[in-house]
DNA sequence: CCTTGACTTAGAGTGCGCTCGAACACCTAG
DNA sequence: CTAGGTGTTCGAGCGCACTCTAAGTCAAGG
C-alpha cells in the first residue's frame, strides 16, 4: 500500500507519516522501482498502538523509546513492560485529577445554576425565562 | 501582593502571569508609585480556577473567551455558565476515551506478563520476525 | 553612596508536534 | 503526447503556551 492510501486507512497525513518514519516512530517502508514507500498492512496495528499512547498523552520522545526497544526485539520485553506500566500509571493519575476537577466543574456549573434560578424566581416568577430558548452568542 | 508573591503563592511564574495578564486571561493589577503591579489576594481565587480549566486541557483561547465574559459583569452569567457545560462534556468525554486506552494499555501490558511467563516456565517463546536497523533522525 | 534584588518593558527564543512549500519524478487516462 | 494526480526530498513555517533576554528603574540595607 502507498503512503496516500496509508494516510486514509490509519487516520494520519501522508505529512505525519513521513515525519514520524523521519522520526524513528514508524519503521521505514520498502520503496518500489520508483522510489515510492510500499507499506505493509501490518504498520497499522503499530500506528494505532502509538495513537493510543497519542491519546493517553505520551510525549513522542517516550513513543521513540518504546519503539527503540520494540526494533531490539523481545529481549526487551521486561523493559517494554516497565516502561508501559510507568505510563499507565501517569495515566491513571491523570484520570484522577481530571475527575477531581470535574467535581469543582459541577460544583460552579451548580453555582451558576442556582444563581439563575434565584433571578427568575425573585421578581417576576410568571414570566420565567425558558431555559432552552437561550443561544450562545457569536464571539 | 506584588507580582514575586504572588508567583510564590499562585504557583505561576512571574513571567506567566505578565503574559497572562498581556493576553487579557487575567485582570490589570493596580500599580504603585514605582510602576509596579500590586495584587489583590482575590486574584489568587480566579488564577486557581484558570489552573483547572486549564488542567482539564481547555485552551487559552475559550479561557480568553470566559474571562472576557466574567469582566462584562453577571449580566454573562448564563453564558458562561453554557460554556462551561460545554467544557464540562468535552472533559468527561476525553476522560472516557482516556478509561477505554487505559483498557488496551492493561491488555498489552498483560501480553507481556504473560509471554514472560512462558519464557520463565521454560516452554517455547514467541519468534519474532527482526525488524531491518534504520537512521532515526535525532530529536 | 553603593550594591543587591525585585521589579518594569518590548521583543526574541524555546519545545512540541506537526504542516506545508518548492521543485521535481513517475504513472495512468484521454 | 500531455495533463493530472500521486509520490519524492529538504527545509521552512506554524500554533500553542510559555520562557527568557536585555536594558533599564527603583527601594532598602550595609
Amino acid at each position: 500500500m502507498k503512503i496516500g492510501e496509508l494516510a486514509k486507512r490509519s487516520g494520519l497525513t501522508a505529512y505525519t507519516i513521513r515525519y514520524y518514519e523521519q522520526i524513528g516512530l514508524l519503521p521505514a517502508p520498502d520503496k518500489d522501482a520508483s522510489g515510492q514507500r510500499d507499506y505493509d498492512a501490518s504498520i497499522l496495528t503499530w500506528i494505532e498502538f502509538l495513537g493510543r499512547l497519542k491519546a493517553t498523552g505520551m510525549p513522542i520522545r517516550e513513543m521513540l523509546r518504546y519503539a527503540a526497544l520494540r526494533e531490539k526485539g523481545s529481549a526487551t520485553d521486561a523493559e517494554r513492560r516497565t516502561l508501559l506500566e510507568a505510563h499507565r500509571r501517569k495515566v491513571r493519575d491523570h484520570v484522577a485529577d481530571l475527575q477531581a476537577n470535574l467535581l469543582v466543574l459541577d460544583a460552579k456549573i451548580s453555582g451558576y445554576a442556582d444563581a439563575e434560578k434565584r433571578i427568575e424566581t425573585q421578581h417576576d416568577p410568571v414570566k420565567r425565562k425558558p431555559l432552552r430558548a437561550r443561544r450562545p452568542r457569536t464571539l
